[in-house]
RNA sequence: UCCUCUGUAGCUCAACGGUAGAGCAGGUCGCUGUUAACGACAAGGUUGUAGGUUCGAAUCCUACCGGAGGAG
């Protein structure tokens, strides 16, 4: 039955300076925000079940568009019943436009660098090497060579969303085109500009097709890009703002570079790389916030390191996806507490693979009540990180999961407590 | 007992008589809308031993020691 005391998706319960605690409604079901989504680029959040995902704490997860209709197909997955249903997983689900992969597949490689700078890839900055891509980018949409058979796709915004609501999913991404901190400010300005197009297209084509997708109640949410430039980033976030959209996501957070600079307190002279990656997403957070619906979730698209989960949700960020966790786990970093000898300076990290693990009988994190950590000590982890054993891939995605869920859930209390700042005093000091 | 082959990094192997290298293991790191169970870096050596030939030997010769195979 369609609501026609149009429910809000989203209320905001508590506050605490721009941090808020809220509830998202989804059609398939409540997510308490601010939260973090694992990603599940290809229909799995990779080496964990649903049950797993539960027990870890996640609320909602993340799909991605290319991927999945690359293979099996979005058209596949609809007729299995919607990704919900093909995967087992009866939570929400986010999925991404692909249009993050039209800049890994291609200004990102094109280009050499990372999406988070870093002083190690500085000179990747400095000296761009052209290779060839797997993406390029029209008016249409974008052009991809297949990744797994060199096949070529055309992703239009209008395709973007087809996909998604074949998917089924809950939240749909416009498509949104990346930039690259290589890109010129001509290049900047065009792409800005045929962002809002496909924007416009994209949102376009999910009214008019929702209501008879498997999905009927699924939301759209528009995506602010721009450079790490505070009036650009300004202007886009009240363009975004104006149109119909059920929240909306902060793009292309990805520090910075020499060429933008919209920071008072900083200048081309002092600007560095380093500071980039620590500082540029919360500024980015922080320039666009004023400029948004205070009704609108707002999601901080692939982003998800501990300090700058602290910094955004401060600002206002309500929603986080990022691979890091999963991703991290399977490279044997896995998330402490700084009881445990977590830092800004490691990341909130340990390697389980160092030598001085390997006869360590104590868990992971002490004051981890997760799966994991009730279970197995570090030397056991470190030695079925050695041994490549699949177990371990799976134990340490669990923790670094349940990690931040939790992280975020004490956030949360936090913030109704009005003790964010007291909070992230104890993680950051 | 004889014949053949073979001894190089912890392991498996490269290197025309001309600066001994690689993969793996082990070590230290990196990872932010996943092309990522991935990647980077450093370390690691009296070339089985003892002689000889040569300007120069892991490489050629001799002996010994260790291993594999064959014949008896």
């Amino acid at each position: 039955m369609i609501g026609l005391e149009a429910m809000a998706n989203f209320t905001v319960i508590a506050k605490e300076g721009e941090a808020r605690v809220g509830v998202l409604q989804t059609a398939h079901g409540r997510v308490e925000t601010p939260v973090f989504m694992p990603v599940g680029t290809q229909g799995s959040v990779k080496a964990l079940d649903p049950e797993d995902l539960r027990t870890a704490g996640a609320q909602i997860i993340l799909g991605n568009t290319y991927h999945l209709n690359l293979r099996p197909t979005s058209e596949l997955i609809k007729q299995l019943g919607g990704l919900h249903q093909f995967m087992g997983w009866d939570g929400p689900i986010l999925t991404d436009s692909g249009g993050f992969q039209a800049f890994s597949l291609g200004d990102m490689i094109a280009h050499g660098i990372r999406k988070v700078p870093n002083s190690s890839n500085k000179s990747s900055l400095d000296n761009p090497t052209l290779k060839p891509t797997l993406a390029k980018i029209s008016e249409e949409g974008v052009q991809f060579t297949s990744h797994i058979d060199g096949s070529k796709h055309l992703l239009t915004p209008e395709r973007s969303i087809e996909i998604q609501l074949n998917l089924g999913s809950d939240i749909v991404l416009v498509l949104d085109e990346l930039l690259s901190p290589m890109h010129n400010r001509d290049y900047a300005r065009q792409s800005l500009e045929r962002t809002h197009r496909w924007e416009l297209r994209s949102l376009k084509y999910f009214q008019e097709h929702v209501a008879d997708s498997i999905n009927p109640n699924a939301q759209i949410f528009g995506i602010v890009q721009g450079v790490y430039d505070k009036k650009i980033r300004q202007a886009e976030a009240k363009w975004v703002a104006e149109q119909d959209f059920d929240g909306i996501s902060i793009g292309g957070s990805m520090g910075t570079s020499e060429f933008y600079n919209g920071d008072d307190d900083v200048t081309a002279e002092t600007i560095s790389i380093d500071w980039a990656a620590s500082k540029a997403i919360a500024k980015t957070v922080e320039w666009v916030v004023p400029f948004l619906p205070a009704s609108w979730p707002r999601h901080v698209l692939g982003i998800g390191e501990i300090q700058n989960l602290f910094d955004c949700v401060q600002r206002g960020a309500d929603m986080f996806d990022c691979v890091a966790a999963t991703r991290r786990a399977r490279n044997g970093s896995l998330y402490i507490s700084p009881k445990q000898g977590g830092k800004v300076q490691n990341k909130y990290t340990l390697l389980i693979s160092k030598a001085e693990y390997k006869m360590d009988a104590k868990p992971i994190d002490q004051l981890c009540s997760c799966y994991t950590c009730q279970h197995f000590t570090r030397a056991y982890l470190r030695h079925l990180y050695l041994a490549k054993e699949l177990l371990y891939y799976r134990l340490a995605s669990i923790h670094n999961v349940y990690f931040l869920s939790n992280l975020m859930s004490q956030m949360r209390e936090a913030i109704q407590n009005q003790e964010l700042q007291k909070l992230k005093k104890e993680w950051t000091d």
